[in-house]
DNA sequence: CTGTTAGCGCATTCAG
DNA sequence: CTGAATGCGCTAACAG
């Protein structure tokens, strides 16, 4: 294996007689170095391909061009589509993208960006675990001149430009169309009572039947802790065991839901003649499963595009001082679950 | 906004009154120095919470404690639990992972390594492109002394250590277990001919229909490019409105058996005393579909962690000579789409 | 237009 | 046991 040790600066102007400094700025066409030797320059590096050590660059400037990614989980289709987003446009800016998950554990994120901060990323996306309150290790980040960008799972301790999804009118828009269906007892499997998208949510539920004067009750609502398929399925099951089943389901996912499907199907159930069900996030299990489940869309693949962009912005005019706000617009997608024959 | 300047070695030094070299030597208790020093050091770099630059440190030692993962999708169920181990096992060791895709576009495949370089990774992980052949984007890190381990999509034209799975293994026994249900007319949706597991796929699925003596057609065989859901419904249409339909499909991966289901359903075949159907990968959706699809589980998460050990090993060993090919077994999941009922 | 000088923060060799 | 000196590769202020 022939090692060849790279070409720096050094080597290029001693082989041209020229001074290290002055080759270094004809190679980014300095306006102060003459046409010739900013040519003469060019040539040499290109035929025998010199390459900048970025190593040296970055430790120069003190930036690294890389950006840290923390989601709580990576194997989740949403937040695999956000990460596609937020890759797709760092390239576009000449940004490397760090990945890391917490698997929604404190202890994890905390150690992801020690680890992170550590590797001198130029900034932070995050999207916080369902453990996280305050935000004490993102602050560190702040401290140090580097921008953190939260999304979609975000908490208001923390003063940083934000970008979610509009939650509570996604859910208000879910339950509506429940409504206009028909149903009139609909459950909630909400998330974490601290989880402000869980929050959202419920909220867009509440306000969603209050409009509509339609029946409330709290034995309806339900809290996920795991967030999980069997959740839905053992929640569903308590609730269309009790003394006053509903007749639909709003799942504050689509795992939620599809556990809730899977109970009812077992059941003998008619979905959606029978009962509703509503899920959120669609993913890709939303269109596959059967029946159809509807759901609502947060466009995941923008909201990484989105964050990305406002972050590197941040990034590059040194602004700790942004505390935007940028919210998207759910889509809903209703498909057969929720959509009672019309006879 | 306070920026607090970051604490140096020279600051610590200047204030205990040694010097530079001392106070890093203390820092990592090099055994030349005092005990004494030691914890003063120690001490006070522990009470002004000093952190090494790393970007010096880096740069001095020529190398990051980043690793570059490159895949084909992001939004992918087999490979973002891959992504998942590798990133999993890395932070056990320190690393940080830098991942990007290639939308498998060679194009973008090159660019992506050409940023991982320029930013320095240690190392290279990837699954390539199916537009990609040759790999002279990829010899590039060798020639810099940095290790790539490929991943489940390998070139053989590209000596560096591969970890896959066994193909041929995993299609053999899917077909097998195909042919011990009575399925007798198997066809085949396959991935384009260049691209290896495919190839060891389309070779296990013949050998299960040679050594079973089942009939071979070649018009039962048909080539995906897009590997998607739509030319699953469409191969199988065309297949099933054939002169001489097959009463079994083996699928390249879950999403085309997602499109071959599709398509039976909507024309009423019964699935599977009708119509076998198996998938390959084993993603979220083949539990989720109904009827439940047989599939040939990855071991995703597993492949992630060995390839991420595997290539961490190099790094630290400086081993560019290792060519070790690991192999891991599938698991055949059977569900309803390929069991037929008892009677 | 170009060269000299200095230094980023740290590790390390060589002297003591 | 410790300090001084050197340099990693590059940029930039300063001086001609």
């Amino acid at each position: 294996m022939i090692e060849k040790k790279k070409l720096t600066l050094k080597d290029i102007a001693k082989e041209l007689g020229i001074s290290v400094s002055t080759a270094s700025r004809a190679l980014k066409e300095h306006p102060d170095i003459s046409k010739d030797t900013i040519r003469a320059v060019k040539e040499y590096a290109e035929a025998h391909h010199y390459v900048p050590n970025f190593l040296a660059v970055n430790f120069r400037k003190s930036r690294t061009f890389n950006i840290g990614l923390i989601v709580p989980e990576l194997v989740h289709h949403f937040f695999s589509t956000v990460i596609s987003g937020a890759i797709d446009e760092a390239k576009k800016c000449g940004y490397n993208v760090l990945v890391s998950q917490s698997n929604d554990l404190l202890k994890d994120e905390i150690v992801a960006c020690r680890t992170m901060l550590a590797s001198s990323v130029d900034g932070l996306l995050i999207s916080i675990s369902n453990e996280t309150q305050e935000g004490e290790h993102l602050s560190e980040f702040l401290s140090e001149g580097k921008p953190v960008v939260q999304f979609d799972k975000i908490t208001d301790s923390l003063d940083t430009p934000k970008v979610t999804v509009d939650d509570f009118e996604g859910a208000y828009q879910a339950v509506n169309q429940l409504i206009s269906q028909g149903y009139r007892k609909i459950a909630h499997l909400r998330g974490r009572n601290k989880v402000k998208n869980a929050n959202e949510r419920f909220e867009g539920y509440r306000r969603a039947l209050t409009d509509n004067n339609v029946e409330i009750s709290d034995s309806w609502v339900k809290s996920c802790v795991a967030i999980s398929e069997k959740e839905g399925y053992d929640f569903a099951k308590e609730l269309m065991e009790s003394a006053n089943p509903p007749d639909a389901f709003f799942c504050i996912t689509d795992l939620v839901a599809l556990g809730v499907i899977n109970y009812l199907k077992n059941s003998g159930y008619k979905i959606p003649n029978q009962i509703g069900v509503m899920g959120f996030s669609n993913w890709k299990l939303a269109e596959v499963v059967s029946p159809g489940l509807s759901s609502v869309d947060q466009h995941g693949y923008e909201m990484g595009i989105k964050s990305m962009k406002l972050l590197i912005e941040l990034i590059q005019n040194h602004d700790l001082e942004n505390h935007d706000e940028i919210q998207l617009k759910t889509k809903l997608i209703v498909r057969e679950s929720s959509l009672r024959n019309q006879d």
